[in-house]
DNA sequence: TGTACATCAGTGAACGCGCGTTCACTGATGTAC
DNA sequence: TGTACATCAGTGAACGCGCGTTCACTGATGTAC
């Protein structure tokens, strides 16, 4: 080994979260690796002791964009009632903050509609990344008898995302503001009826 | 005048509306001014003779895409009751057709992203085409007792727009389906208990 | 402990490519007489 | 009606630029003895 143990390790990892900051801000196409590696600290030659080309690290930065957002969005929840928690994670979502800070945002409505376009692995990364924020989302979205938690999980992540995208397309912001507020109406406007969920 | 009256009338629409499919179909960065004009049948010298730069194009194009969204998704809809014009409303935008269909479908699961990030100049004339997109759907939007109609016609474009983003971007084709089927499922559980809509 | 060597993360110049844009031109058309 | 001219939509070569990727290299580090 060279250097300190795991040095090229944390360089790696210094690199996919700014290509991470980078891809939300800007689009994986309009994101360039000496950029990236310039926010890393780095000259861009050096790129490629790290990732076999730029689809890897589109790759990497579609796991741990997710892995960050889901940590995020469901952080610090134990202990409050359903509804609750619910609430909370409407409001950290349709934001105006998170609308305002795409670096720091969540991926699917900074990036969705370029992994739309992409290859069937990237796309099968990202697929895996929802399947997971939707398993977690299950356990605080609010039931209706009769219907799959998955369905309804499913349907209100389409309205947080909705919610968010058609948020920062807009220039009025006081618009803007009227989307988001439209949207956190709707999505708690649905109570806990059914018992808790399991974790 | 020269040629026909309004013979360069007519190219420059044929232009507008092959950049509107290439640009849904592999976004605003990703097409090419050449390609736009080999698919209009022209070289790409003439570009500027109908356009003062590629973001003019751009301009034009989302309102192109909007009026087009709102013909083709409002369209023969008279005569039908409220329930039935929100059924279909629903079934067309979250259909397994219109998520398959890039090129031809709505503008704002495909490009709502890009939009975020390009000058105001552009995000205006987004601004423009959705408020009047959603002027039309506050139609026949369900409506729910003392919120207004607006608010809730936002936050079922935003379900709608978000089902067919999420949609789009997985690989799995059954679990795609089951995206479109959950929120057409939500976005159909609201019933029209309120008395009909002035048009 | 000291020296010679091997390793390899990172450097920086260079490449080929496609892009947006410019510009001198061409040639089909309409107008003037 | 016929001819000379003006117009201008469209052509195609050329430009500068930034990109993704390659590659010969450097120099700090750890290892062998």
């Amino acid at each position: 080994m060279r250097y300190k143990k795991d040095h090229k390790t944390e360089t790696h990892a210094r690199i996919v979260s700014m290509a991470n900051r980078r891809f939300r801000e800007r689009g994986f196409s309009k994101t360039a690796i000496p950029k990236v590696m310039g926010d890393a600290g780095l000259t861009h030659g050096g790129f490629y002791a790290h990732f076999a080309s730029k689809n890897a690290l589109i790759g990497e930065s579609i796991e741990q964009a997710f892995r960050d957002s889901i940590a995020m969005l469901f952080a610090k929840l134990d202990g409050l009632d359903l509804g609750t928690q619910w609430a909370k994670i409407v409001h950290r979502y349709l934001h105006e903050r998170h609308r305002d800070s795409l670096a720091e945002g969540c991926l699917m409505p900074a990036l969705s509609g370029e992994v739309a376009r992409m290859n069937p692995d990237q796309r099968r990364l990202y697929e895996e990344g929802l399947k997971a924020f939707v398993a977690v989302l299950e356990r605080y979205v609010p039931g209706v008898d009769g219907e799959p938690r998955e369905k309804r999980a499913i349907a209100l992540l389409a309205s947080l995302v909705g919610g968010v995208l058609l948020s920062r397309a807009v220039v009025d912001k006081a618009y803007s503001d009227r989307i988001l507020e439209a949207c956190r109406t709707f999505a708690l406007a649905e109570t806990h009826s059914t018992p808790p969920n399991p974790a």
